[in-house]
DNA sequence: CAAAGTCGGGG
DNA sequence: GTGTACGACTTTG
């Protein structure tokens, strides 16, 4: 027996005969430091539970199916009171839409609950494992002959034992490789049918700066390959040896990763360049597919710069000016084929272009990964997921794991049915005050610190906590719409956003504390992220999609939150200042001496 | 006027 | 894969 410590990457399962393994991919910390290691934990079972609607019924109906290994008793808070519930074991992750499908109509059956939890989240949030930090195991090295998949020879297969121990852990060093493809379509947009795949660029964290193509050039960062196939096997080869945690594109989930595929599939080239020796998988999210190579992080920061900047546009020279205020060279994209066939000082140029990009994808990694590290760090999921996630989701999962930590039942997602319901209502905004046109001069401006995150704190707004009647001592009742929040106990929601307010004090106090650049920096991010989570968590009450969506308290947050700033701009108007402009949870005023001041219509 | 359709990024 | 989700804007019926 011997244990490993390791930075954990991702994490997914495979079945060996027919039982679900756990894998999960690292970076080894300690001896064999920078090695990469996949764990396999066979001992982890799906689950899910059932309300039943006759218990002894229910047990005999349920016995009735194969898929179940097991069935036992739960208690479990849900909307604030403790209820009994039936855990099902069940063999394979598989099964459970397949039993789901099959007793969801039994008579006996009530309502079944978690049963569209992905096995790894599940194994993430029971484990109390967190992606991007350390984790420790126990057990054994496997040889070759007992891997059920491909495997490098340097990687290391292990299989623990007992329980995987999550190790408190400062923020890991991590090897990227940002990359960017430039083809050759003389007729419109690439077709991966025809048009040739004519340079890789690359470019990682450490220094390394290349472009892989198939024709010369003196530039010394150009590496001429023969074919179109040599220069697609370099690039696997160039991923094996450099060996990234993270492979960082720009719209690479739709265009280059996918043009990748499709040209080394014609041109019959293996792309083994996850650790575990398989190739590009690409998964449907929706209404995207997204890039998956195992062991390695894809990261496609298109994505990400549309969730974290404000733009009219994301083209990657967009993006990289607002970033770094420098204009970026570029080639339209239609005149890449003219440059590359006429040689000379413009096949240089483009040379220089496509290496750009790659260096450019780099720098806005550098600048923008960090916080959806934390996020990764704060959530509990894998990185490849927090990178491809709306704040609502990361939200969300945050929640999940949350409920779990205190024993609390996930609530379901919506059905389609309750979902179009949910749809057609839409709790009123903030509170809006058209500006008053003109030049203004000696303006104040006021705004409220995180105001819905304090409004769902202060008076207690969550689905547990709302009641229909209560005594007026008991309970909070929301302005305009009514709706009544028992003051104690503490609320589900207003707990947790409590908790990452508190969070959050505490990294900045630390924050002001840190002597070290990169400290502070590092802190800074962490309460930036606490900030952005607190202040999304609003959004789970109304979002019609959301497992605590509750129109209720989407309704009386923003109530409370119009009756606030109202009353705020009135108290400053007997001070002398009037609002030209009101947005939500801020206003700009003028100072004019009282005197001076007419009566109009709004406050 | 609501419903259905398109598009973003990439070359 | 304990799958299938955006949102702003334009065009169509």
């Amino acid at each position: 027996m011997e244990s490993k410590r390791f930075v954990l990457l991702d994490i997914d399962y495979i079945t060996e005969d027919d039982k679900a393994v756990i894998r999960m991919f690292g970076k080894i910390k300690g001896d064999d430091e920078g090695k990469s290691l996949i764990v396999l934990d066979k001992h982890f079972k799906p689950y899910i539970y059932v309300v039943p609607n006759d218990e002894e019924k229910c047990i005999e109906d349920l016995n009735g199916f194969d898929e179940i290994e097991m069935v036992g008793w739960a208690r479990k808070g849900y909307m604030g009171e403790i209820k009994d519930f039936l855990r099902i074991t069940l063999n394979h992750p598989q099964d459970v839409p397949k039993l789901r499908d099959k007793i969801r109509d039994l008579d006996s059956v009530n309502n079944i609950m978690e049963h569209d939890i992905p096995f790894y989240r599940r194994y993430l949030i029971d484990k109390a494992i967190f992606p991007m930090a350390e984790v420790e195991v126990d057990g054994q090295c496997l040889d070759e002959n007992s891997i059920n998949f491909m495997c490098e020879s340097d990687v290391c297969v292990f299989e623990m034992n007992g329980e995987p121990k999550p190790i408190n852990s400062e923020f890991p060093e991590l090897k990227t490789l940002s990359f960017d493809i430039e083809v050759r379509n003389p007729k419109g947009m690439p077709q991966s049918e025809e048009d040739p795949i004519i340079m890789i660029s690359l470019s990682s964290n450490y220094g390394l700066q290349k472009v892989l193509s198939t024709k010369k050039s003196p530039l010394k960062y150009v590496e001429t390959l023969k074919t179109e196939a040599h220069m697609l096997q370099r690039f696997v080869e160039i991923i094996k040896s450099e060996n990234p945690d993270l492979l960082i594109g720009y719209n690479s989930d739709n265009f280059d990763m996918p043009y990748i595929r499709d040209r080394a599939a014609k041109l019959n080239v293996k792309l083994g360049i996850g650790t575990d020796g398989s190739g590009l998988k690409f998964m449907r999210r929706g209404y995207t597919n997204s890039a998956l190579v195992k062991g390695r992080i894809h990261v496609d920061l298109y994505l990400l710069m549309r969730r974290y900047l404000q733009l009219d546009r994301y083209t990657l020279e967009r993006v990289y000016r607002e970033l770094f205020g420098v204009e970026k060279e570029d080639v339209p994209g239609d005149e890449i084929f003219e440059y590359w066939d006429n040689g000379g000082e413009m096949l240089e140029k483009l040379f220089k272009y496509s290496l750009d990009d790659a260096v450019a994808v780099t720098k806005i990694g550098e600048k923008m990964l960090p916080l959806s590290m934390e996020f990764t760090r704060i959530v509990g999921q894998p990185f490849f997921d927090i990178a491809r996630m709306a704040t609502g989701q990361m939200v969300e999962w945050y929640l999940i794991r949350k409920a779990y930590e205190i024993g609390d039942m996930v609530p379901n997602k919506p059905s389609s049915s309750q979902y179009s319901e949910r749809r057609g209502k839409k709790a009123a905004g903030g509170y809006v005050k058209d500006p008053v046109m003109g030049l203004h001069e000696n303006i104040v401006s006021f705004d409220f610190r995180s105001l819905y995150p304090s409004i769902i704190i202060s008076k207690n707004v969550s689905p547990d906590t709302l009641v229909d009647e209560c005594d007026i001592n008991n309970c909070h009742v929301a302005p305009e719409v009514g709706h009544k929040f028992l003051k104690e106990p503490v609320g589900f929601v207003p707990s947790i956003i409590g908790n990452i307010l508190k969070e959050r004090v505490r990294i900045k106090t630390q924050m002001n504390n840190a002597e070290n650049a990169r400290e502070k920096q590092v802190l800074d991010v962490q309460q930036q992220a606490l900030k952005r989570l607190a202040n999304s968590m609003y959004g789970v009450y109304g979002y019609s999609r959301f497992r605590w969506y509750r129109i209720e308290c989407a309704e009386a947050v923003t109530a409370w939150g119009r009756d606030f700033i109202k009353k705020t701009m009135l108290q400053a108007k007997k001070y002398g200042f009037k609002a030209i402009y009101a947005d939500t949870d801020g206003f700009y005023a003028t100072y004019i001496p009282k005197d001076d001041i007419h009566d109009d219509k709004e406050n």
